[in-house]
DNA sequence: GCCGCCTCGATTGTGGACGATATTGTGGTC
DNA sequence: GACCACAATATCGTCCACAATCGAGGCGGC
């Protein structure tokens, strides 16, 4: 986390973001060696610095590395990104339930603003702006929670099965499922009732595993 | 977590290890300078594993990392930890519901085992053997439930609050609360009661922290 | 024809030296 | 006496070359 916070420390966080995103759109594909060779033409930068991004990517889940033998993209098996998905449920619920319990006025405002442009996105048919408000409602949701240990472990789980989540937001008619849920995922939290904020949240994660086991 | 699985990466993995256990047991006291130089004389291993090391310790959260200034260990504040031990709460309610859905009659029987030496040990004042008892319990429950993400995530909030935990656990009549806890806990995951368990596992982690607040 | 061994190429791990940077101490000036 | 500029020091980041290791492919024996 600090790493990518100090804007000093540019090479090793930003290599290692460009190689998460990398990972993430596909454009190193699963089980791809990452040779440090390649990699430091291909970023510009010291073996230093590529080293401690593949460190850190490891530690993440990202990658693989075995001695003397390098790193690769690691696979992720559906059975691990539903497990994955199964840890995010709680967490995400766990966030919803705080949030219902902090949400101020303005929050609430927020939240509902988020709810019509979904609404709208999805009358509209834009799945990509759809997407986009709904990483918006997850960060939103993440900050009134205030649950910064929370939201760090939801980063982390969540860049391990990007590839997994971007294949399902593709998916057409995915919209008009998620869409009332996350409908009463905002409506609990602006209705400020915690318990019934963690029922929504664990049901639309539950939903998105169900559909991901397809 | 592959490198610590890894018999072969001895060297990186160790040295996060030992400087691991020395910060839960504050040999290295938080805010402490972790000096490169240092830590390869007190290890006798090379700069390249030391860095390996911090750099896994700086994702893990243990330590801070700052360009030019070197590595120190991380203070935790009480509320950092609160925030930690809610989303253990809720993660340990999953692994406790996986755990009652999958139990076999060998882990019933184990987890049996299991509370009656939990319940000796309190009554013979034992409470290192009670504390040894507890971690026993928790990672048996943890292979139950068979959820490798969660246990990984887990295992990561555990190693940054050690501190927290190992003063609390020493504290007198502290065992007394916790039993009967522990052995709710234990019930219902017999009884094979997902819902039951799950609350019974995050009523004890409740219990925690609010304990911890004293 | 198949199996084991051995050499070779590719890639990573390591150690040392050098440069960069922040902190600290010092001296001078107002 | 306080403050500021500057030098000295401590420490980290990076680069380079070399050693260690693994996998592959060829070669010979059976």
């Amino acid at each position: 986390m600090s790493s990518t916070e100090d804007p000093r420390r540019v090479d090793a966080g930003s290599v290692a973001d460009a190689i998460r995103e990398r990972i993430a759109t596909g454009a190193y594909a699963p089980g791809q060696r990452l040779v440090e060779a390649d990699l430091i033409e291909e970023h510009g930068v010291g073996r230093g610095a590529v080293r401690t991004a593949l460190i850190q990517l490891e530690q993440a889940g990202l990658v693989e590395r075995v001695a003397n033998r390098g790193a690769r993209v690691r696979m992720i098996e559906i059975d691990e990104a539903v497990r994955l998905m199964e840890v995010r449920m709680v967490v995400e619920g766990l966030c919803a339930a705080k949030a219902a319990e902090n949400a101020t006025p303005a929050d609430i405002r927020e939240l509902r603003a988020i709810a019509s442009a979904m609404t709208q996105a999805v009358g509209a048919g834009e799945p990509t702006v759809y997407s986009n408000l709904n990483a918006q409602l997850h960060d939103t949701v993440r900050r009134i929670a205030d649950q910064h240990v929370a939201t760090e472990v939801l980063l982390g789980l969540q860049a391990r099965n990007v590839r997994h989540q971007f294949r399902l937001a593709m998916r057409p008619g995915r919209p008009q499922v998620s869409l009332p849920e996350h409908l009463a995922l905002i409506d609990e939290i602006c209705a400020k009732d915690p318990g019934a904020a963690d029922r929504a949240a664990r049901r639309h994660v539950a939903s998105v595993i169900e559909a991901m086991r397809a």
